[in-house]
DNA sequence: ATGCTTGCAAAACGTTTGCACAGGG
DNA sequence: CCCTGTGCAAACGTTTTGCAAGCAT
């Protein structure tokens, strides 16, 4: 929702990528500058392989470690953020410029839904305060399902891929 | 807090496994049963290397497999949730007749305090009545700073370990 | 007796690190 | 030019899986 429409064009994002790397002391090379762009091709919530995936599908090779060295970069200067979701791999976001927001997880589509968080930012606070603790961040993120998702299956909760897997012989639940 | 004086006994959660082990066509095993008393002597938050630790203390030796396999299952018969923090392992918590709560991890020592969240339970609701979403549960998590952590170290973000590394000669901020 | 369960070892997975070479300030 | 950054491969820690043997029903 948010990463539609960003609010800052790819040169000001690269501009302020190249005074956090001057401002520290990190060179401007060709493999930082080809993954902060493969990162602006993606739109919304990606893994850092899907950067490697774009590099590559661009002919524009950077090697993994690289990369990987490269977004904790992007998330120090405010370009990305981390997020994670219920999912061993790290996702990343953009937040140039935007918002505090959380997620709602589809758990049958797997769809990301962002939405602001201004009460959740107020209670946070309020809750930290009650116990006190310094709050720095928060992450809040609602799983269940999306609209469309809550018509097509009202009770199921099982991840649409396990559809097409064959019943089996027990009535064992496990996959 | 909450996993302190747990409200039911021990034989109650057991006999809450073999049920639903029964009705789900799984045996009782010997594996299963001591890693489900395993998992009562840890406190609060643990992960699965833990429970392994537990058992070989004990001398009852279960597979590393057989406690990644049996882990699920407890989550699964509502003994056990799921809880991500911002780490790739996953760690577990004590549920079964536990109330819904959030968690506050400090930044600086780690420790994790956690918090009932009727309030966020009910804010869930109406920001996801908000966008037609359909919540099954949530998460919430704060970080910042314990307030023995806020005296001590006011500003400070870093994790604790990292105050005995040395210095480096230049001015980058990666460790 | 049957076939789910086990433990081991090996694979898989995302991520990090060591190193010799390349290249930016 | 020096020193940082790079790419590769190998190491890493956690989790999963394949398999022959074990054991509960």
């Amino acid at each position: 929702m948010t990463s539609l429409n960003r609010p800052h064009t790819t040169d000001e994002v690269h501009e302020a990528f190249r005074k956090y790397l001057r401002d520290h002391g990190i060179k401007w090379t060709k493999a930082r500058q080809r993954t902060l762009e493969a990162v602006l091709q993606l739109k919304e919530h990606f893994e850092a392989e899907q950067v490697l995936h774009q590099l590559r599908q661009g002919g524009r090779n950077v090697g993994k470690a690289t990369v990987y060295r490269t977004l904790p970069l992007l998330v120090d200067c405010g370009i990305l953020k981390q997020v994670r979701f219920d999912v061993k791999q790290a996702h990343y976001e953009h937040s140039y410029g935007e918002g505090p927001h959380d997620h709602m997880v589809c758990r049958r589509c797997g769809r990301i839904i962002e939405f602001a968080s201004e009460e959740v930012v107020e209670l946070s606070s309020r809750i930290a305060q009650r116990h006190h603790f310094h709050v720095v961040g928060h992450r809040m993120q609602l799983s269940g399902l999306c609209w469309e998702c809550s018509i097509v299956c009202p009770v199921a909760m099982a991840p649409l891929e396990s559809e097409a897997a064959p019943p089996k012989k027990s009535k064992r639940k496990r996959k």
